[in-house]
DNA sequence: GCTATTGTGAACCTTGCGGTCCAGAATGCA
DNA sequence: TGCATTCTGGACCGCAAGGTTCACAATAGC
């Protein structure tokens, strides 16, 4: 037909993503965006519907993409092990890594709670997905399925603790200890 | 001299805080705050400097308040008791409270990192102060000094997460048995 | 009651936001 | 080559935000 889109959807969408994840919904503005995404205004009014919705596709493919990241290293590892992993992945400071971003279905809640109830709501959703993850994992490393649900919503709480500490950049040994901790008394709990 | 102020200070500033603590930063505006405050606009600025100093100001109020609320409770019942007692009025939803606001350190910390560091650094530094006030519980409470510390981190790690916990709006249980479950731990951790 | 002083309400200003519009450029096809 | 189609840059719009100004109102001292 005509003229072709001159920009990569997925990569524009990512740099958007990592905007929206590192200085959350209301503090991005359009023009960050579009800088950082390489395209005018009117592209992105022709791709997407606006910045809410556009916001909710990153906080989703976010999600999706972190419930890949542990289903993925469950089939890797012992399923104590990839939960391990993967918290502690969260959160080790290397640098350019995006650990310090926090967590952004914990940061969505938290700035949206009280003002925009569906995408905190949203957020807590995804968050619920995640805590079925921990919880499978649980039952796959041999907990009965009361334990395991008791120690998934703990876990989740200890996730989410994690991911504002994570964002207040203190000395790494100010989480690792605690995360050690917690994973010695899970295993303790489980067998 | 002539015309004396017509609001009283104290709880002008008492309703605004409420809102800040609810809504964030960002997300309240003047016109909502003065209505709150039931004053005008020049009234405002002639108390106050602008909305960010005068934000600063509410969030140095609910973190005196809130280590207040610990040390007097410190004073009346034993060290473990006291906070075992302050996260579970943290969170648990009685009909009017304000639980389900969460922490205004934490809320904090996650509307402003990477967008404005002083605002954040701020929070992030009482978060400290209480986690101050956790080590000297849990010293009180008969532990070593070096397992003082770690378990306040602990602490100062699941005070996060039952914060951003209790925003998200879910049934009591999934908060009350991990916190009764974690002080059973740390009961026995110092025993 | 008069006046100097000071707090107040309301109109106003500036800025920056999200969103729209349109002329024109770049393509595929005949 | 010419045309129909579709994407794009940039000007534009309306609005709501935070902040300023100023004329007026309310007091205390004389």
């Amino acid at each position: 037909m005509a003229r072709p889109i001159e920009f990569e959807r997925p990569q524009a969408v990512n740099r958007a993503l990592a905007l929206f994840w590192r200085q959350g919904y209301q503090a991005t503005t359009l023009a960050e965006l579009l800088q950082a995404m390489g395209i005018g205004r009117s592209s992105f009014y022709a791709a997407f519907a606006d910045k809410r919705t556009f916001f909710i596709e990153c906080l989703d493919l976010w999600a999706a993409r972190t419930l890949d990241l542990l289903q993925h290293a469950r089939t890797e590892r012992p399923p104590l092990d990839a939960l391990q992993d993967f918290f502690q992945r969260s959160f080790v400071g290397a640098r350019g890594s995006k650990a310090h971003w926090g967590c952004m279905l914990v940061n969505t809640v938290l700035e949206m709670a009280d003002v925009d109830d569906g995408l905190a709501a949203r957020a807590s959703h995804h968050l619920g997905e995640m805590q079925q993850v921990f919880q499978a994992c649980l039952l796959d490393a041999g907990a009965t399925p009361a334990r395991a649900e008791e120690l998934a919503a703990m876990l989740m709480l200890f996730n989410e603790g994690i991911r504002v500490s994570s964002r207040r950049r203190l000395p790494d040994a100010q989480h690792l200890q605690p995360i050690a901790t917690t994973f010695r008394l899970v295993r303790r709990a489980i067998a």
